[in-house]
RNA sequence: GCGCGGCUAGCUCAAUUGGUAGAGCGCCACAUUGACGUUGUGGAUGUUAUAGGUUCAAGUCCUAUGUCGCGCACCA
């Protein structure tokens, strides 16, 4: 017996070496892998931030994964698991200008364009190691030889082929429309990135003026210099004598040609029942301007600011607020001034609040029939004509991939259901810039300059964009390689549920239109992590429990299972301190057992003894162990790793430990020589057993213990058999 | 407004197609120099949020209510 197993197990001291031989054993290439393997399974994971450090989630989501790979490359299986990082452009920008801000007191405009993305890949170069290690540190056997970044070369050459191949089928266009602007990122962002927030605001109510004979009601009134319409319900008996009738009025030092018009889409119960229509910022009252052939002025600009003559001449919004209420006090125009509580729109990564601006941008159409060359989706037939909202219904509705947990499927089908056409333009410079050029009038859609005189579009596309090609083109797409023939559609996906609309649903998107492939079969969502009282893990609490910091301490086999015991799929669980440190009395009673079987088996292991020879207690034990190889087998195939590792937990503690061991004690020391050999060998064979079933769940230790153990049938613990063990 | 989820022991959570409600932590008692610094054995604690229904049988299915949380929409 090795000599290590006299003290408690050290995680500290072999983690790092458990992992290079892993590494170097090459078997984390699924190309390398021993025997014949014909079946395959294949993961990407969900690329963390590129300057990122790992919290409690990603930690969980490369656990879960783990879980799952090491399961099916024991399995026999052909296992991939793709790492990679992600730029995340608009948090990664921000974070470098602002250091620059604060250093060098020079904005991005000081700097330049190319200057900037120097400094940012400079950045993201310094910074990358930091989570690439710590994905090391947590265990995952990924595929380093296939290590993706969303902006290396081949995904961005990826990129560009699949923006100009959209744009060639009609399904990217450019267009004036409202977006989402963010004043204080300067960015557009699309509608899943707002945030919203219930604040208490006022609803005013009043009129344009002394003779307009329609109040209206909002609780913008500095919006209200953009007005080109009162919008009235069809059916409203009050204002229907008004309907198509037109007015001039002055508000606010502004000209105002406001005209009425009947339209469905205004509730006769709110407010007045009248709209006053603001074409260039506010969505509805674009589309109701569009519908009645309006003008749509901008009176917004860029940083919030008004852009009308008069009073309100260069205001901030706020600012232009107050002064447009007391004018309308003032001129005696206002009849109602009510609190309500209204949800402001805010963008994610500043917190700016939201102004919807008309501006022109590029954009995905979801809803445009096209004809789709190949598909192996089912009921989506190879020629046949389909809109990319078809494809995300049919992917998951014809069965090709499934959610896991139910619930899903109805938020993605309602998502689904009610998408509008993607905006993928962003106005930073870190990211994919769109490969579409101008010259005057003239638009040429390449990655290349067509030459003198032609200008890039400046803007950058939205990041999701390429993370929804992932599972794609870090297969190798465009070209049509071995491992995408091989590996896509990926086995399953795996990532937190609150990404569902951003990149499951765009995934499943862009996979349909380029592949005719759904990305992945299967839909695992993991929920999130909370602290100990079930509050969300954020920095301003500093409730944070750093999972690499917990693995120093109580090794990374402890929090891995901390992490995955009690947590159902979908929903959102718990971890503490004192849970990662229970679970390191775990690791340390495996090592005991060990131990004792070890010292009590010495000599011994090695020749076989046949089943005849073995007593009738000793074949029960085998038949247990088989039992709860069958069990937990089934579990992970379920997917429900936590209810396997609760099994494993019981079996190995309170049988194996517990029971067996204690009866053990008075044989091993006894005269019955038979008795004694059949319980050793049974011992020792419960004991591979149990490492193997183990060892998805906490790889570090049971890889450790079975490169010391005498008699093994594989060198690296990693590679061998899941299988029963008679 | 539309939709989704949680509510089970003091705490945190399980309970796979409806079939004796369990675990960890905590608590109480006893044992233990042991393979185990991190041990074992035994024990207490539940009208499964509330009310009704279906069923031989309901934590599980149905209806309603309460409550906490989340998503989407609206945000004039």
């Amino acid at each position: 017996m090795h000599d290590k197993f006299l003290k408690p197990y050290d995680p500290q001291s072999t983690e790092k070496a458990i992992y290079k031989l892993w590494e170097d054993s090459g078997y984390f290439n699924p190309d390398n892998l021993p025997g014949e393997r014909n079946e395959t399974f294949s993961i990407v994971l969900p690329p963390p931030n590129v300057t990122g450090t790992l919290h409690m989630g990603s930690a969980l989501m490369l656990v879960i994964e783990d879980i799952f790979v090491r399961y099916n490359r024991m399995q026999g299986k052909k296992t991939l698991w793709i790492p990679g990082t992600d730029s995340a452009a608009i948090a990664t920008q921000s974070k470098v200008e602002k250091e620059i801000l604060k250093k060098e007191k020079k904005s991005r405009h000081d700097l330049g364009r190319e200057e900037l993305l120097k400094r940012i890949d400079t950045f993201v170069e310094e910074n990358k190691s930091t989570i690439l290690s710590q994905i090391r540190s947590i265990g995952a056997s990924v595929d380093w030889s296939r290590y993706a970044y969303t902006m290396d070369e081949p995904r961005y050459s990826a990129v560009m082929t699949a923006f100009i191949a959209m744009y060639n089928a009609g399904l990217i266009y450019r267009g004036n429309r409202i977006v989402n602007w963010d004043p204080k990122g300067q960015t557009t962002i699309s509608d899943d990135e707002i945030v919203y927030e219930e604040r208490k605001a006022h609803l005013y109510t009043f009129r344009y003026s002394k003779d307009f004979p329609i109040p209206i009601s909002t609780t913008r009134p500095e919006t209200k210099v953009g007005d080109t319409a009162v919008a009235v319900h069809p059916e409203d008996e009050r204002y229907k004598q008004y309907v198509g009738k037109e007015f001039d009025v002055v508000f606010c030092d502004v000209p105002l040609h406001i005209t009425v018009v009947a339209d469905k889409s205004v509730d006769k119960d709110f407010g007045t029942g009248a709209l006053g229509v603001t074409p260039a910022h506010s969505h509805i009252d674009w589309d109701i301007a569009k519908r009645h052939n309006l003008s749509r002025p901008q009176v917004i600009n860029e940083y919030a600011k008004m852009m009308v003559e008069g009073r309100l001449k260069g205001l901030k919004t706020a600012e232009a607020r107050e002064k447009v209420v007391a004018w309308l006090t003032e001129e005696g125009l206002l009849e109602k001034d009510e609190e309500v509580s209204q949800n402001i729109s805010t963008a994610e990564r500043t917190g700016g609040i939201v102004e919807p601006l008309p501006k022109l941008q590029w954009f995905i159409d979801v809803n445009k029939a096209f004809t789709i060359p190949h598909s192996e989706i089912t009921g989506i037939a190879s020629g046949s004509s389909v809109t990319l909202k078809d494809i995300m219904r049919q992917s998951v509705a014809g069965g090709d991939t499934h959610f896991l947990v139910e619930r899903f499927e109805k938020t993605y089908t309602h998502w689904a259901d009610n998408l509008r056409d993607w905006c993928i333009s962003r106005q930073i410079w870190f990211g994919h810039r769109i490969p579409v050029w101008y010259k005057g009038d003239d638009i040429k859609v390449q990655v290349e300059s067509p030459g003198e005189g032609w200008e890039q579009d400046p803007d950058v596309l939205d990041t999701w964009f390429s993370s929804g090609l992932w599972t794609f083109t870090t297969l190798g797409w465009p070209e049509k390689t071995e491992d995408l023939k091989r590996f896509h559609p990926t086995t399953i996906i795996e990532s937190g549920y609150d990404i569902l609309p951003f990149w499951i649903a765009r995934m499943i998107m862009l996979s349909g239109f380029f592949l005719g492939q759904v990305p992945f079969k299967t839909i695992y969502l993991h929920g999130l992590i909370r602290d100990g009282q079930g509050r969300k893990i954020s920095k301003s609490l500093g409730n944070n429990i750093d999972p690499v910091d917990m693995g120093a301490k109580y090794g990374t086999d402890a929090v891995r299972l901390s992490l995955i015991m009690g947590m159902a799929p979908g929903t959102d669980s718990r971890i503490s301190e004192e849970k990662i440190r229970g679970y390191k009395n775990f690791a340390n009673k495996i090592w005991n057992i060990t131990r004792f079987i070890l010292e009590n088996t010495e000599g011994v292991i090695g020749t076989d003894v046949p089943v005849s020879q073995k007593t009738p207690a000793d074949i029960a034990h085998l038949d247990a162990c088989n039992k709860i190889t069958a069990q937990v087998t089934e579990y992970i195939e379920k997917h429900r790793i936590d209810l396997a590792g609760d099994a494993l937990y019981h079996y190995i503690w309170h049988e194996l430990a517990d029971n067996i061991l204690e009866e053990s004690k008075p044989i091993l020391n006894g005269d019955d020589e038979k008795a004694k050999l059949s319980r050793q060998h049974t011992l020792y064979t419960i004991l591979t057993a149990s490492l193997k079933m183990l060892h998805p769940f906490m790889p570090f230790v049971t890889e450790e213990i079975w490169q010391s153990l005498p008699h093994k049938d594989t060198d690296v613990l990693m590679v061998a058999q899941w299988s029963n063990v008679r």
